[in-house]
DNA sequence: TTATATTGTATCGACTCGATACAATTACTT
DNA sequence: AAGTAATTGTATCGAGTCGATACAATATAA
């Protein structure tokens, strides 16, 4: 069953991986699943960060969410701001502390340590078939696969080298292209 | 920063592995740890077969652990047999409906759909990439590797074709020797 | 205008999980 | 042989997760 063993890999390798970030976290009174809402925010994008965009991405409901962002909130490591347009949308913002914080934690050092051990080839090799097996998790799960604003079908570059998003008919810095997007379509 | 999108990729995967583990478990009233601590038991020997070989797999602390043991056994999935020699040990035992159950949901039919997506030769270069990875996490972690008995530098085969293992003195059934062991080393 | 959908919050209950305390058994020391 | 230390397993507690449900506010569609 050559199926069981990747899962197995996978499996234990998620396991270490979320035991770590309870550990890290631990410093500073997060629990693992604050730790990866609070990492979403760092690497998401002005249409993502919303208590919605956490919720779809951590695949959890609502509910559950509202409460973590709540606990980040208190910490002052995210901040609230009402969205201009519709009232109904609140932007998390992380701050300086939050960012502080999850530079030294997340990954975890003992993760990069690791990644060490391993060639550039290697590496290179694994996050190409592992993206790949992620796309197909995420189509039989129907779940919006979270790609980086720049590979988006909608996304298109000016000639002046601007970036544009078709769907929000919004212009997008360098950087903002960069970020996760839950709007994120794969071109066909 | 090549490690962080490896990290992404590990960690979302992970995640949806366990949201995936909490539907599936959901259907037989079971937790995702406890349908791990299921699956160990199914893939384990006679050595790791206890609560404290659970406990180091899954890398939580003996008493959670203990609980989640309790909750398998009122369900029927596993039974308890006290150790003829050691009478501080407890044999875990999975049932046949403990099996019947694992069949069905370990690793998750998603998992092993998307599997079908990737080439034989990707998911072994994956399968071999990640075993590596999971090496050096243990060893930073300083935990035990949990690996395949057969592979284990204590594990002998005889002239006769049966199997020895030097630390236990005892003679192991090839069926056995196919099983993870928590005393596992690896062969310098 | 009136339904319907979307976004966010609050509360509840079953469960996790580390911490602590404890009992039973085995291993080590002297 | 006796006493101490280590190992294994269990029970209990408290802070927190997480799905479910209910609800309010806003936006969209008919």
């Amino acid at each position: 069953m050559r199926e069981n063993q990747l899962f197995n890999y996978i499996e234990r390798i998620g396991s270490l991986l979320r035991s770590e970030m309870r550990s890290e976290g631990a410093e500073f009174g997060l629990q693992p699943i604050q730790m990866e809402a609070l990492y979403y925010l760092s690497i998401c994008n002005r249409y993502s960060d919303t208590p919605m965009g956490v919720t779809e991405y951590l695949g959890q409901t609502k509910g559950t969410v509202s409460q973590s962002l709540k606990v980040l909130e208190k910490k002052g490591l995210i901040s609230k701001h009402a969205d201009s347009q519709d009232k109904r949308l609140i932007h998390l913002r992380i701050s300086d502390e939050g960012k502080a914080l999850l530079g030294k934690s997340v990954p975890p050092p003992f993760f990069l340590k690791s990644c060490e051990l391993l060639s550039d080839s290697e590496i290179k090799s694994a996050e190409n078939i592992l993206a790949n097996f992620l796309r197909g998790l995420q189509q039989h799960n129907e779940m919006k696969p979270f790609g980086v604003c720049r590979a988006c079908r909608n996304n298109v570059k000016n000639e002046d080298g601007s970036y544009f998003c078709k769907l929000t008919n919004e212009s997008l810095s360098k950087r903002e292209t960069e970020l996760l997007c839950r709007e994120y379509e794969n071109s066909v």
